[in-house]
DNA sequence: ATACAAGTTTACAGCGCTGTATCTTGAGGC
DNA sequence: GCCTCAAGATACAGCGCTGTAAACTTGTAT
């Protein structure tokens, strides 16, 4: 069953091709009884248009990549059905790429090797340079997410980190903690997101009249919640004095909460634990996790809107965009009203 | 800057455009110093093919659409790693498409809306049924995941969820629960995943000598984990005495878990709670989550596996494959050794 | 009736690549 | 020296569609 073409089209509705074309295309000019005529063949045959064949010629494939580390990681999963979302709204499908943080599979995101495949990416660079990023790039249409590299040529979204972390400090300092530990450095792998965040986490201290204690700055063995955990405990066991827990992302705080829980420290009432990114994760924690909150759904239309803007034709220098954040309260931080019970909902504070 | 083409190439290099071709792909009757000439200008000129032209003559694409309900729940975004990765391994990449269950959305992954853009389909439906499948699907290779409704007429893989769902009462069984409770019929809509399961979870009791209770059988409101925790809550209140949960996936076990613990009631030493899935949901959890794991990275395989036949060629009947599926064992069930308290005699933890 | 504008429809080239058929060349056999 | 043959290289058509420009058809003002 061989498929249908234009021409099969045109042939059954006694047209010219292109009148086929502009029907389907719903061109205005085109007479109300041929366009009947021609759609009665359309739905006769069962036509659909080739999308490959319409690509060559508009040099349009409606097509954008999404380069993330890891498909299946929360943040990950949550940002992509955003950004598919925002994409179908704009009339754009998503093909997701995985590097999986991989230095040469952020190479290849790079080097065109979609040629002629996507009309642009966005790219959430974790191993990558802000140098190579430059270099490699060529001219497909590109948006960087996260807290990475960013070269000055290249169009990126992200949340002020700092800023918020430094609001995660003055919200435990608010309730009264003074111990407040940072959890997120790793070693032999200090990440662009946990540098700007332990940044904003010293910052807020300070602004606070308190001096950082550098043995409040927890180091993990590797980026796991099982290492986080046993980095909390290691702290705990040297006798190092905490009341409250910044933690680079959710995965890192849930395993605070085992490590707390472990030591038989109450929380929120012993330690308050913070997570960051807001993801399903700090539902599932017991107690549930109060956390930094991207607006995922702000990040995923402000990258688009970029990158649209990038394919239709702007050809100017980066643009960064900074995108909302809030901070979403659940159960390992205490309410502001200190004794009722906090209710595990979405509702964030908003922020930003 | 234009893309540089083949012809680009060609006179650069002083050859006719299919020699190039010959050499971008290794066709083995090129003399070697052409070859190198040849390279050379590819490499100069930074020669990049263009796929949709590839594609629009071999009428391949290397590429598959994976439709799935939700890109962001846990179960589908760790399936879709392991999809993306099996696919990469055989050269194809995957296109997301995320369906939300809905029915319209599910009708159009199979009308062939995808023409000529994608090979084939790897698609998880959850509203429509078997007839609309066989109705509505073209010639597309397609593969269907999942319980849900499967046409004889196209390939499918899916783990046994009858015999799991078996397994897992009895497992529970094994440890002396008598009581045990089914959380996953969700009213005015129950999946075709909660009724294998439910068949499985009846069967087991009645494989014991058991005799099902009705009252056990326990209903929710809607797909949260709220709902289900509040089932569970309503169940307690009313009085059922229950001292085992098998859940239709982690989310409600996640919901049975808090339930519990607000009721005061021990997991596992009070309630024994099982999942199913076993997402990442069950490492969070407190205490974490005992959960029916299918094999994903099988699930991935086998359903590549059949639809890469199709693409090649393959023109038979529907084939059903089922793909091993275990248990993974964490806190929320009490741990073997207490188990061994209480003899039976049916096969141990994993299975196929 | 004539000219002209606006509305309709069409012919045709060509997007960038690959498959097929064909041509060229040099080596080897007689 | 002539013929054959396989390897190496090429010309050319065409995948299915759309953009452009040109042709044709009305309707209206002159």
């Amino acid at each position: 069953m061989k498929r249908v073409r234009l021409v099969d089209v045109a042939e059954v509705a006694g047209v010219s091709t292109k009148t086929v074309s502009n029907v389907v295309h719903d061109y205005p000019h085109v007479a109300p009884e041929l366009r009947r005529r021609v759609q009665a063949a359309i739905d006769k045959l069962g036509y659909r248009p080739n999308l490959t064949a319409r690509r060559l010629v508009t040099g349009r494939t409606g097509m954008i990549a999404l380069a993330i580390p890891e498909i299946d990681h929360p943040y990950f999963s949550e940002l992509s059905r955003q950004i598919a979302e925002e994409a179908a709204r704009r009339n754009y499908r998503v093909i997701i790429e995985q590097t999986l943080g991989k230095l040469d599979a952020e190479h290849a995101v790079l080097e065109d090797r979609e040629a002629g495949l996507v009309d642009g990416i966005i790219f959430h660079p974790v191993s990558i340079g802000a140098l190579s990023i430059a270099k490699l790039h060529h001219d497909t249409p590109l948006v960087l997410l996260g807290e990475g590299a960013m070269p000055a040529t290249s169009d990126h979204v992200m949340i002020d980190n700092v800023a918020a972390a430094a609001e995660a400090v003055h919200f435990l300092l608010r309730q009264g903690r003074r111990r407040i530990a940072f959890l997120g450095v790793v070693e032999d792998d200090v990440t662009f997101s946990t540098d700007k965040r332990l940044l904003g986490y010293q910052q807020g201290l300070i602004e606070a009249g308190l001096d950082p204690d550098p043995g409040l700055v927890l180091s993990v063995r590797d980026f796991s919640s099982e290492a986080s955990g046993e980095a909390v405990r290691a702290a705990l066991d040297r006798g190092v004095s905490i009341d409250g827990i910044v933690c680079r992302d959710d995965k890192f705080a849930a395993g605070a909460l085992r490590a707390c829980a472990a030591a038989g420290i109450s929380v929120p009432d012993g330690i308050a634990v913070l997570g960051w990114d807001d993801t399903a994760i700090g539902r599932y924690t017991t107690p549930s996790l109060t956390s930094v909150a991207p607006d995922k759904s702000a990040l995923a239309s402000t990258a688009l809107e970029l990158l649209t803007e990038r394919i239709d034709g702007f050809r100017g220098v980066g643009r960064h965009r900074i995108v909302p954040h809030g901070l979403t309260i659940r159960g390992s931080t205490p309410s502001v009203s200190a004794a009722l019970a906090v209710p595990q909902g979405e509702p964030a504070v908003p922020s930003a």
